[in-house]
DNA sequence: AATGAAACCTGACAGC
DNA sequence: TGCTGTCAGGTTTCAT
């Protein structure tokens, strides 16, 4: 379900919600595949700590937490294809495939909910009391000069929408925004990332840079069960201009819109517009 | 280094 | 109604 701008959506409708407030009971379900992290040192880590923020870095969401005033482990989630990440009050049932609930002082619940269960659940502790915590994989898009960015893909014979995927590389990117900012930039998502041309680079950058915000506006992209900390879907799939249309006519100049795959996903793409 | 395929899971949807 | 097959926003692992 998730890339950078539902994350993001996520993470802030959480923070806006539960900062500042003290986990009281943690309960975890038991299944092994979901817990990066044994479900002990979660719960351990978790009860009694003050949620101190609630941010996205690449496609986690981390949760800064403290004890006794003092920084400690911080929280991720990562919400896989499918994983939604909810606070609700106490009364409101319990969604089928729940898989953790942090219980607060003011007796709401966080609720981690993922039928497919590709979703991660960790605990990230700090090295030392200057640590930055958890980076990240990768460079963050949003932010990323077009010089840095450029670099990112010098020298590199892997396809460009590969590229874009790759979480070390660049991390938050997904299926949707990579095809999305190669239909923008006049992009072939096969063409080796290492022959792009400067132009092309400068392109792709603020492309990227330019649908993320769009999507971070709009709420994300709601493609069939994406929903925000309070259940709402977002409006950016409505600008969708190849993701999920493949066979239908390129809205710029009529062609039909091919399906391929690259880097193990399926891609959508223009073959007049994108060279 | 880098491809590609398969695996991890469940649910939705199309077609018969 | 119900069966089968296909596909899905992600990541990791293993073979080539």
């Amino acid at each position: 379900m998730p890339e950078l701008p539902e994350v993001e959506t996520v993470a802030n409708g959480v923070n806006a919600r539960v900062r500042g407030q003290r986990i009281v009971r943690v309960w975890t379900s038991g299944k092994p595949q979901t817990f990066k992290s044994a479900e002990e040192e979660i719960a351990e880590a978790l009860t009694g700590a003050t949620i101190e923020r609630v941010r996205r870095v690449g496609k986690s969401i981390v949760f800064d937490l403290t004890r006794a005033k003092k920084r400690a482990p911080q929280f991720l989630v990562h919400l896989g294809m499918t994983g939604r990440l909810l606070v609700s009050q106490p009364d409101v049932p319990m969604p089928a495939h729940t898989h953790a609930v942090l219980t607060l002082a003011d007796k709401r619940e966080i609720r981690f909910v993922d039928p497919r269960r590709f979703g991660r659940l960790s605990i990230v502790s700090l090295k030392d009391k200057n640590s930055k915590g958890y980076t990240g994989p990768g460079k963050e898009p949003t932010t990323i000069s077009a010089d840095d960015f450029a670099e990112l893909f010098r020298g590199r014979k892997l396809a460009i929408k590969a590229a874009l995927l790759n979480q070390s590389i660049l991390h938050g990117v997904g299926n949707i925004y990579a095809d999305e900012s190669l239909f923008r930039a006049g992009i072939r998502p096969r063409k080796a990332a290492g022959r792009l041309t400067r132009d092309e680079l400068n392109r792709l950058h603020k492309a990227l840079q330019h649908v993320l915000a769009k999507a971070i506006q709009l709420g994300g992209s709601s493609v069939s069960d994406y929903v925000d900390a309070d259940g709402v879907r977002g409006f950016f799939q409505l600008e969708h201009k190849v993701y999920g249309r493949a066979g239908e006519n390129c809205i710029v100049c009529r062609t039909p819109l091919k399906k391929i795959v690259v880097g193990g996903r399926t891609t959508v793409y223009c073959p007049h517009c994108q060279r």
